[in-house]
DNA sequence: ATCTATTAATAAAA
DNA sequence: TTTTTATTAATAGAT
């Protein structure tokens, strides 16, 4: 594509390598862009000019893409600080997967999942486990009501006292109610006026 | 370059889409090796697929390439993107713990402990689960038990039915030894031939 | 940069 | 995918 065919091999002449250069960069960049849109890829290109000037193109996002391309590709081998970063943290899960998973086998064991690849030996410590577990439910309950039985029996005796004391003073009034009729004073103030006490009125 | 210019936009018809994908790929990665030749460049291109298979190309070593673009172009927001992973491993971890714990305050409900935040309601529940866990677990014993009686009834059956043929075969040989001395023949030949039968040798 | 003659890339079809 | 072929796009060399 241009006045004579052009061979496969470095340009020697700087000035045609240079002019070379500028053309065909701006047509991989134009073709990049292309593809990308064209095609719904992601595409990423970094050229560097023999001169160190540098050029780029990404469709999507220069630093997505790369750790797109070491996620997929790989890390270079050498000791790149990411990688061994990386690993740490990816045997941190594994190790926290890996307890979950004895935990969640441990909950269906006692839940009465999954027993097949059980032993007898096994399935005695699980039944073991279990009724332990049920008993110290059962107690816990236990205590739960008998606290509360205590609390309600408390309330009703607090009642029954409080009762009592609002009888005897009934009774009193009633008594004075009586002596001041007969004693002949004024008869429209046949009702005993209040009287105040402590803990009772409110 | 083809039969009819084509419109920057996503190609909506999906065979036509990959095969354009399928060849422009190849044109782009071409006139990268070409301008890296030609001009003594150095360029790296990476493209993903819609479909998410990489190709890549790298006029010398990409990651000699991705390195100088980190040192000469930037490194991404600076240490932003180091912590920004570290963050999100970060949360995967503390989700995985927080799980984790989940199980185990089960785990340790259904073991009968610490009880004491649970409302009787939330006993009840535990209890029931509690139950039917053992129940299963009691159930999975009597089918284990039962199939080794079984076992044990089959085997016993089988060699029950051996020794019987074992001594039916006695007393036959018992016969002819007897019926060989009364006809006065080789008296050295006391003692029968062993004599295959399938299912009872080894 | 811009302009063409020419080659290269590729769209459509198979 | 690959091949074929008709067209368009890219670009070498000149200006």
């Amino acid at each position: 594509m241009g006045r004579g065919k052009v061979e496969l091999k470095r340009i020697e002449n700087p000035t045609s390598r240079q002019v070379t250069f500028s053309k065909r960069r701006n047509g991989l960049l134009k073709k990049s862009l292309e593809l990308s849109i064209l095609c719904d890829a992601e595409v990423a290109i970094l050229i560097f000019s023999p001169s160190g000037k540098a050029y780029q193109f990404a469709s999507h996002d220069m630093d997505r893409t790369i750790a797109r391309y070491r996620r997929e590709v790989g890390f270079p081998l050498s000791s790149d600080l990411r990688s061994v970063s990386m690993e740490f943290w990816k045997t941190e899960i594994e190790e926290l997967k890996r307890s979950a998973n004895l935990l969640e086998t441990r909950l269906r064991h006692l839940a009465g999942e999954d027993l097949s690849m059980l032993n007898m030996k096994e399935l005695k410590q699980i039944e073991r486990q279990i009724k332990t577990g049920v008993e110290r439910v059962r107690s816990r309950k236990r205590r739960m009501m008998s606290e509360h039985i205590n609390l309600l029996k408390m309330k009703q005796k607090a009642l029954q006292e409080e009762n009592s004391r609002l009888q005897k003073r009934l009774h009193e009034l009633h008594d004075d109610n009586v002596s001041l009729r007969a004693s002949g004073e004024n008869v429209y103030n046949a009702y005993p006026r209040p009287v105040l006490q402590n803990g009772v009125g409110h």
